[in-house]
DNA sequence: AGAGTTTTGTTGACACCGTCTACATTGGCA
DNA sequence: TGCCAATGTAGACGGTGTCAACAAAACTCT
């Protein structure tokens, strides 16, 4: 009952899934095909159909996937901090979301893929809107403990959200070639985003 | 002499990066194919592959153009602020390179794209390095003007190249519903810059 | 348990795409 | 003027996404 090949494959669903993730950290984005998925998995060319009827729709629920634990990670990461203050908390966002992004590529390819903002259904923009209010409601807290208080929060918001967005795709792209290899990630990461979420007393 | 279809185009190179910023601003980049601007100025399919043996390097060519107008946005921005010292250099830089994206997306997008990375020449990466340069030198500048100066000067610029990176990302995407339409883009940018590069005295 | 229905996978087809090769036309230069 | 390199054409190949018709398995209901 092992490697007999069956007709129905039991979750292929998921299978999909998880190898176009593989591939897309393997061979980069652009190589991701339906049918070569289907060949890895020995299944038949169209049999991917039944799970995602387009491309795009791979690509959304792979987006989908990626705000998920995006919102996870950022949120997790906020809870672990030390001191647990409104500031403190924004800052671990912001590292916890450029960490997840260093750390799960082929997901944040995903995220930013151009197709995908073309195609997104109700869930992805659901997962995308779940995040951002996470954010918000984090840069609102910050506000209301004093710092940046004079600003716009959507503006505020829209800064503090884009940032480590911007951080991301130019630390992931090896054409922007800052050479930064030898230094450890964590600091890097601490670094940067104290410059976005200052956690530090200002100067008086 | 004018609308008689002759063999040789004349300036098929040139043209078909016009179509193709052209297809890419209307449709998307996701629909650019080499085929189709062929067919878009009436010449044969593989006419194209005469002047970009691949799409990549068709992608790659529109990175380069791009990346040479961000540079030139830039550094023009850069000199036509007033009061002309570092800082609002480095300010009007951010809000020129921001100004520049959102006017010219398909640009925006050819830059950005996932395959361009993958197949990058020479030319390409020339063009990022200077624009990179030009930033490093500014960020410098700055520093020695005083503010930022404690700071690695590879972290600063990495900061300052990526956050105007990440702003336009998130503004020329639908799916960020920050609901800014109202405002006014020049002022939006500002405020936005503002945050990066302050140009106001820190309070004392 | 068994029949009917829904889900899932297969096969084959279609149109489109990128790219290669062989050939045709042209423009420029010796 | 005649040759050659540059440019465009025609045709082919394998690859892709997607659809429709069919087959097998799983599920459901009595």
């Amino acid at each position: 009952m092992s490697e007999a090949r069956q007709y129905h494959h039991g979750d292929l669903h998921a299978a999909i899934l998880e190898r176009a993730t593989r591939v897309i950290e393997q061979e980069g984005i652009e190589a991701l095909s339906l049918r070569g998925i289907a060949r890895d998995l020995g299944v038949s060319h169209a049999a991917p159909n039944r799970h995602f009827r387009t491309k795009a729709d791979l690509l959304s629920t792979l987006a989908r996937v990626g705000w998920e634990q995006i919102t996870e990670a950022t949120l997790r990461a906020a809870e672990e901090v030390l001191p647990n203050d409104a500031h403190h908390r924004l800052n671990a966002m912001g590292q916890g979301f450029l960490k997840w992004a260093l750390k799960n590529r082929s997901m944040f390819a995903a995220v930013t893929h151009p197709d995908v903002e073309r195609h997104a259904d109700a869930e992805l923009r659901q997962a995308i809107d779940e995040f951002q209010q996470s954010v918000r409601d984090a840069v609102v807290a910050c506000q209301q403990a004093g710092r940046l208080s004079n600003l716009d929060p959507a503006i505020a918001t829209l800064y503090t959200n884009s940032v480590p967005f911007g951080l991301a795709m130019s630390l992931k792209n090896p054409l922007f070639g800052t050479d930064l290899s030898d230094r450890d990630i964590d600091e890097l990461v601490a670094d940067l985003i104290e410059l976005v979420v200052p956690t530090a007393e200002p100067d008086s």
